[in-house]
DNA sequence: TATAGTAGTATACAAAAGGTTAGTACTAAC
DNA sequence: GTTAGTACTAACCTTTTGTATACTACTATA
């Protein structure tokens, strides 16, 4: 029968790939926990393409102050940023990315490079 | 004086990076608005890894019904599964990826390797 | 007949994420 | 002195996301 034979899959299937795909899941959890969300990785874009002031990153990537300023403490608390305070006058804050950030290279690349990938696809499919 | 001075910086920065910049994070934004969130990409490896069935994804990832519902939905309207219904009895549903979903390959790779390796980074840092 | 499993939907509600507006405190330019 | 810019914070509100519970309808098992 249908139910038998899915039944038998299903332990087969769960003896092949259960560690992996828990692996994966996991992996993809903890990467989201640090850097999920609308604006983390876009803060990041910004910082590595030089903007390093408040109001330079808040008009580039077009983000609230409130919420931009969420998003720097915790990046900065997540060790991706430092916060220097170059005391005036006048008084000028840089948040500038450390080391450990460039670990996000691959990730960064690989999701903006899909993502216009992806645009094209549905700009074609449009057409 | 340190405000001219950061004007010109401003000038330059902008004339070197600003496409580069723009071309980056509007490809990011593309990528979150299709598969960001915190269930597209687990429910993609849940699939990936073999598991079809709503139950089966649902305890696979630790998702509510309504929201797996709802997210598969989107999923598939947005071309990376499709929803097969093989008339019973029993009636079963099966949801199976299209290979569009295989253009993913790189970005889960590289998110859920990076997560894997945060991970372990705090581990040490606690320790 | 009762229990459990399949694949969901409906409803209500709570929590998280995000936006808007206003305001602080200071400096610089007109 | 007025306007504008820097770097924020606080209060309030809306939207999005998520959970929990109950329910449908059908099949299989004990």
């Amino acid at each position: 029968m249908v139910s038998r034979c899915n039944f038998i899959l299903k332990i087969m299937k769960g003896a092949i790939s259960k560690e992996v795909c828990q692996k994966r899941l996991k992996g993809i959890d903890d990467a989201l926990y640090a850097i999920g969300g609308k604006w983390r990785l876009k803060i990041i874009i910004a910082l590595r393409e030089g903007y390093t002031r408040f109001n330079e990153i808040q008009r580039t990537i077009g983000i609230s102050a409130k919420m931009l300023s969420i998003e720097l403490k915790e990046l900065e608390l997540n060790g991706f940023l430092k916060r220097e305070v170059h005391t005036g006058p006048p008084v000028v804050v840089e948040y500038k990315l450390t080391e450990y950030s460039d670990t996000l290279e691959g990730v960064l690349q690989a999701l903006s490079d899909w993502g216009e990938n992806h645009r094209e696809k549905i700009r074609r499919e449009r057409s």
